[in-house]
DNA sequence: ACTTATCGGAGCGTTCCGCTCCGTTCCCAT
DNA sequence: ATGGGAACGGAGCGGAACGCTCCGATAAGT
């Protein structure tokens, strides 16, 4: 693999694509210009449009790339020997690069057999995740899974008027805080169930 | 004040407009469509462009009025006689309409004489309310009155994704858990200051 | 030197949006 | 009863923006 010739220069085309795409999509949503993720990533929009036929398939793509991110960051936080840090770890890691930004767009185009997969295996170890930390009587007992993935997502969004370094660190504290037992506050409503969650990305294979 | 004849209707309209802008501008952002609210206020285009001459004047007037609402609230929540309940009554009140998907939106617009007036008194009275809750020991030290209106702001945002009926009031109830003292975990960073909040709105009159 | 894969970006067709303009409706004063 | 005028709804205009294509330029491989 070298870093010289026209097939290294794709290969970093390709990935400077994947990562300007990710940044571009996750700050302005799915409705921001194919020209601007090509400006950002300093390539023309013939060679974004070579690897990708459509606006949508990168738009899939990095959707699965981003579902293989948390399925690390989730083995990560599994693999921390305390249940409390070792959740802490997984949610801090997603939101820190707002791979809940992506969730809730991803309704609005098709899911691949690919995406559905990822998500499963995602859904899978984060599920494995807050329940070990729950019966170590670390994360209070009334909060689901779903609402742990829906907090993420909500902090994943991002702020249209500019960011304050800190500021999300800090909410995002907080609310952890939050999540510790015992709740202060019995939780209200009926928690969110899986159906309706699956729901929003179309109708399951 | 009649409720028949065409003046009435003119006030109906104008009643109608507004709160379907701020139905359509908080759920869908700044880039909706005017059509889009005409449409769900019932009323014509003529009628909304004669009421308000531009898209920009709408979002205003739109603007101060949210606001003054955040005034209200706040002036609710010190009303009640326990710091932490009436600070709670204002958050969720607040999240309630969605008041935080107004701000940071504004920033697109010119900012009126108006709106820096109400949005001077309404935060004057969020740091009242702050203060007191926290010299009563019932939040959390090291939390600023700014964290608290960016906390709004971070849940009033909508999920694109369609809503879950009672998802959002859980996380916002683990949220204010976490408000409560003493706080579990000490805040990151430097908490951001008045300044750089306000120079998200254009430069102070 | 010639071939050929890859590059960047101008341009095409289309969609969509803010706003205007105008024919219609209906209150109300005479 | 009737004419004037204020308020109504919505089709349509001009222009901006977007997804995508096409092509001349560039440089690696032989």
């Amino acid at each position: 693999m070298s870093t010289r010739g026209r097939q290294a220069e794709a290969r970093r085309n390709d990935l400077r694509l994947l990562r300007a795409a990710h940044e571009v999509f996750t700050t302005q949503g799915f409705d921001a210009p194919v020209s601007a993720i090509a400006k950002a990533a300093g390539v023309g929009m013939g060679s974004l449009y070579r690897r990708y036929r459509t606006k949508e398939e990168l738009f899939q793509r990095l959707c699965t790339i981003a579902m293989e991110r948390g399925v690390e960051a989730a083995e990560a936080g599994l693999a921390e020997p305390d249940p409390w840090d070792g959740l802490c770890l997984y949610v801090r890691t997603c939101v820190g690069y707002r791979a809940g930004a992506l969730a809730p767009v991803a309704g609005t185009i098709t899911t691949t057999e690919e995406m559905w997969r990822t998500a499963r295996r995602a859904t899978e170890l984060a599920e494995r995740l807050v329940t070990r930390a729950r019966e170590a009587g670390a994360l209070r007992s009334d909060v689901t899974a779903l609402d742990i993935s829906l907090l993420m997502e909500q902090f994943s969004r991002p702020a249209p008027g500019g960011e304050h370094p800190h500021a999300k660190e800090r909410l995002l504290t907080i609310a952890l805080d939050g999540l510790r037992a015992p709740g202060a506050t019995e939780l209200p409503g009926e928690p969110p169930g899986m159906d309706w969650y699956e729901g929003r990305w179309g109708s399951a294979p």
